[in-house]
DNA sequence: TTGTATGCGTTATCAT
DNA sequence: ATGATAACGCATACAA
């Protein structure tokens, strides 16, 4: 009595959301099951209150429709599951995945879900993105490099966390790192060793503006360094952007004993590029990079760095998130890094 | 006329989800606005046929009131966006990241979003998101050790793809690595440099048949090499896994001129383990990674690698969800990893 | 321009 | 054990 009817509904079902097709609700089962959708609905849940045997009837007929649970008509009525969005610049980038280990950490703690998405390093994808996953989360956590007023048409009503972004906002919640005291924290150390031609290399951020300059400048000028302006080259935030900037700043100034990275990836390049050139780290010059990624425990030497706990900043990105769903704007939250100190000075 | 009431709904709103007070709806907004919920309805969406008056006046009252559209009534009615879900065992391992950007690229393509979640791999926790997840998802797309009979009670009906179990499945797509290949190909190669007393660390994997320990057998007697078993050491799948394994390896076998890694991990322990031990890489013994990190580019000898397109595993992952969706279970994909020499060979 | 009525797919309440 | 009916919050057609 069962398994009568066959092929019609079989044949040329097309999946939910596949455009045409219309999809199998609990009442066409119930229609091919012959019972009430009630009962398919007890039949789904394992609900008790029903007979084994009309379960396995009806779970079978499901089975043959290829039944699916909408889970809006679900989330309409059942309590909700919070969903967090997460917008990073590149997965790729070992930056981040430490970063979201911390968000999926602290939100699966709570039972939450993350949907999570890449701008690929596109600004502009960050805008589309806040508009189409805000729509689809309840509070989203974003690494973003706009101000809030670009920001303001694409976020609607969504409560946002935007991460290390350098710049206050009066109406979203903030994770910041103190990147001024890490650099503070750096050069402070070159010096306790004696350096005092100290050259760095920067980086356009898209955003944030220049803070390492401008810390660098402050500390050479407190210390009386004897370097200027010509000791800072700009270059990409690559591996090669890094080489590129190290052999400019040893081309410029071959007698520079100590070189600050703007993070691990450039510092990377430029220990390679120290390599090839023969100028022997850390005894001809020290290198300090920033980020504290893990790999750069592999180098050989190891990379001495600033270590920023880059999980908990994703755990504190959620527990943000946590006090916008309560309804209140936090402070922001400050993280500074740790000088590490390894192979490199 | 807009501005009047005002304390009473404003205080003690907890947000959605949140447990206790109820969630505000369009009928509230168009209630405090003195409107029809329609109106509401035209204001948020900004479907013209308002008034610009009105609109703004409404779009106030609901900012107020912290409005937020219900994201399951709104998917009940409008087209749905395909949600995929992905679990994968660990996301700060510098293999995942790669594939994960795969799967994000594809899903992106086609418009659809991305669900993640870790096991911290841990594989009951496979089992336990596979239920969770699985309900919030319209497919989903994940590592998994457990064959399909453990799984069958936990995957209800939803749409998956498994990536590279090692195992057939009658009833789930397939993404696979094709590791026999990758493992013939780089014992050859050893063996074309003219290795023949050849080690291999392996690991053991949580499902996986020891693949490696039969191909290299294989490769072994087909060349008549020299070895036997206990020329293949099974350690940590870690750095230092590798380290010990090597150790152990090199205390057993001095002679040993080349060694076969489980995967690059356990190379680059291999490799410190190495150079610890004053052996030459590749001078005095040669070694062979697998995976293709990109990290092993960095290391110095750059280690020789069988390199797997790991990106593009996790876009035919999201090409099976396609299939899947459009009805049809297509048969397994699968991807063979390409021999990369660099420096350690 | 605005309001009224209806349906989306599910679960929960209450009968039977 | 099973079925009828009413929400859930939103958008859309249609009426005013």
């Amino acid at each position: 009595m069962a398994g009568q009817r066959k092929t019609e509904e079989e044949r040329g079902r097309r999946s939910p959301g596949t455009g045409t097709g219309k999809r199998v609700t609990l009442r066409d089962v119930a229609e091919a099951a012959g019972v009430s959708h009630q009962t398919v609905s007890r039949a789904i849940n394992s609900k008790g209150e029903i007979d084994p045997e009309t379960q396995r009837r009806v779970l079978d007929v499901a089975r043959r429709l290829r039944y699916r649970p909408s889970r809006f008509a679900r989330g309409l009525v059942r309590p909700e599951v919070v969903t967090v969005g997460l917008i990073v610049p590149d997965v790729v980038n070992p930056y981040f995945p430490e970063f979201m280990a911390g968000v999926f950490a602290a939100a699966d703690q709570r039972g939450w879900q993350v949907l999570v998405a890449s701008t690929e390093n596109t600004p502009s994808r960050e805008l589309t993105l806040l508009r189409s996953l805000g729509r689809q989360v309840d509070a989203l956590v974003s690494y973003l490099s706009h101000p809030d007023a670009e920001l303001e048409p694409h976020v609607g009503s969504v409560p946002l966390v935007i991460v290390d972004r350098g710049m206050a906002s009066s109406t979203h919640a903030l994770v910041e790192v103190d990147t001024a005291a890490g650099i503070r924290a750096g050069m402070r150390h070159l010096i306790d060793r004696g350096h005092r031609r100290i050259g760095i290399i920067d980086c356009t951020p898209v955003c944030d503006p220049f803070v390492r300059r401008r810390v660098f400048a402050e500390v050479a000028a407190e210390h009386a360094l004897p370097v200027d302006d010509s000791w800072r080259v700009v270059g990409e935030q690559t591996l090669d952007g890094g080489a590129a900037a190290f052999e400019a700043l040893h081309a410029a100034h071959p007698d520079v004993t100590a070189v600050f990275a703007f993070n691990d990836l450039v510092g990377i390049g430029a220990l390679q590029a120290a390599r090839r050139l023969g100028v022997r780290v850390p005894d001809d010059c020290a290198l300090v990079g920033y980020d504290g990624l893990s790999i750069t425990d592999l180098l050989d030497p190891p990379l001495t760095t600033l270590h920023l706990d880059k999980r908990r900043l994703g755990e504190l990105a959620v527990h943000q998130v946590d006090q916008l769903l309560a309804g209140e704007l936090p402070p922001p939250a400050v993280l500074t890094p740790r000088l590490n100190v390894r192979g490199t000075t």
